[in-house]
DNA sequence: CAAAGGTCTGAATGGTGGTTCACTTCTTTC
DNA sequence: GAAAGAAGTGAACCACCATTCAGACCTTTG
């Protein structure tokens, strides 16, 4: 025996594959998936096409890592908010929404990429348990708000799966794009507006969801 | 001279082409865009992969018009439930939802193609004009509905996009397919139901959706 | 430093699927 | 029926990637 890999090495490694799950990412939120050749790939993280497949058994499994943690971390900055114990129901809701768009918002690529940018099958299936958790977010603060009678009786399967399908359209669509940040922030408050009413909650003055005190 | 096109030759190249475009849809509604590859087009239409490219400069070309041909009809259709002049803006909205989303029940393989399966550039652009297209229709409704005061101030578009948004995510999620047709009249009223919250119609009782008088 | 066992490369491989084209098979005209 | 043109065919062509692999290059150990 006369090699053992050591610390160092494992560091190396590490780093690397982070590196390409990191650019990969950023590719793919730039090109879409279907841009996002190994080659570009393997290019932008410094590395030639073959090295990727010493860390990752295929193009498929590279993707669904890069999707799962772009999605990871918006379903758990959205589930902090939304199971946070600031205010009752909607007023949660109203600002989980606003997380959600507004996060979209400083980055549409990857919001789009995560939403809705044509992607292999692998990736569409994990794209598919992504929105599902995000509505079982959503879903239960309104469940909760139905049941501590804030809001009216109502499937918060459908609420919720309205309100992402709705965050996504208004986002996705070119159209939506903000040129001023005031535009932005005009959105937002429509938005949040919106989810106020999509789950039924009484139209009272809230605070406005761009302010900070 | 010795050949000039008969009207019966004509007429049979407009059938060949006519159900070429017919089977395309069929095949597209059945296994997506990316399943439905030229050859296999073809032989559902019963010809030649070469005899493609005499109705179509492309796949590309040949997958735009399956597209516009199948949208076209629910954006007319929609339309008609919208601009029609069955009761105030708020009824006339909560029956184009149910519409929309009950021929989308129908026919789901078709719906999915149209709103959401991964296709190539040239269709994805078609989808957002096709979506641009609904969200008129829905937004003229609310419009409507603001000015006469029978809903509340709001941006049309962000409702209109919400709302399709809405529909397209509850229908296309493959969880919510229901199994009974009494699920599916219990979706549809939900779906209505969170359509006019959406709009903040206020929340009087209507007739039935799914009822027949 | 030499041996052993990695890592890394990039050209070759292979599969897929749109597109073309030489050829066959109609249709029409004279 | 023969010539003039289409229409129709399907095998061959080609571009595009994902994937592999033989060899180059490194790192570690004794």
């Amino acid at each position: 025996m006369a090699y053992r890999e050591t610390p160092a090495v494992r560091a190396r490694l590490d780093a690397a594959r982070t590196r390409l799950v990191e650019e990969a990412t950023a590719v793919v939120a730039e090109v879409g998936w279907a841009g996002a050749s190994v080659g570009v790939v393997a290019a932008a993280a410094g590395m030639s096409a073959g090295s990727v497949y010493q860390h990752f058994p295929s193009k498929s499994a590279l993707a669904v890592e890069v999707f799962r943690r772009a999605a990871g971390r918006e379903v758990e900055v959205l589930g902090a908010v939304l199971g946070g114990s600031g205010g009752d129901a909607a007023t949660r809701l109203a600002r989980g929404v606003e997380v959600f768009a507004r996060r979209a918002l400083e980055s549409r690529g990857l919001a789009h990429a995560l939403l809705a940018a044509p992607a292999d099958e692998a990736v569409g299936t994990e794209r598919l348990e992504f929105r599902r958790r995000y509505r079982a977010l959503f879903a239960d603060v309104v469940r909760e708000g139905t049941e501590a009678g804030l809001l009216p009786p109502q499937d918060p399967e459908v609420t919720a799966a309205a309100l992402t399908g709705a965050v996504g359209e208004v986002l996705v669509d070119p159209l939506a794009a903000p040129g001023s940040p005031a535009a932005a922030d005009a959105l937002l408050c429509e938005l949040t507006a919106l989810a106020l009413r999509c789950a039924g909650a009484p139209p009272t003055r809230r605070t406005e969801p761009g302010r900070r005190p």
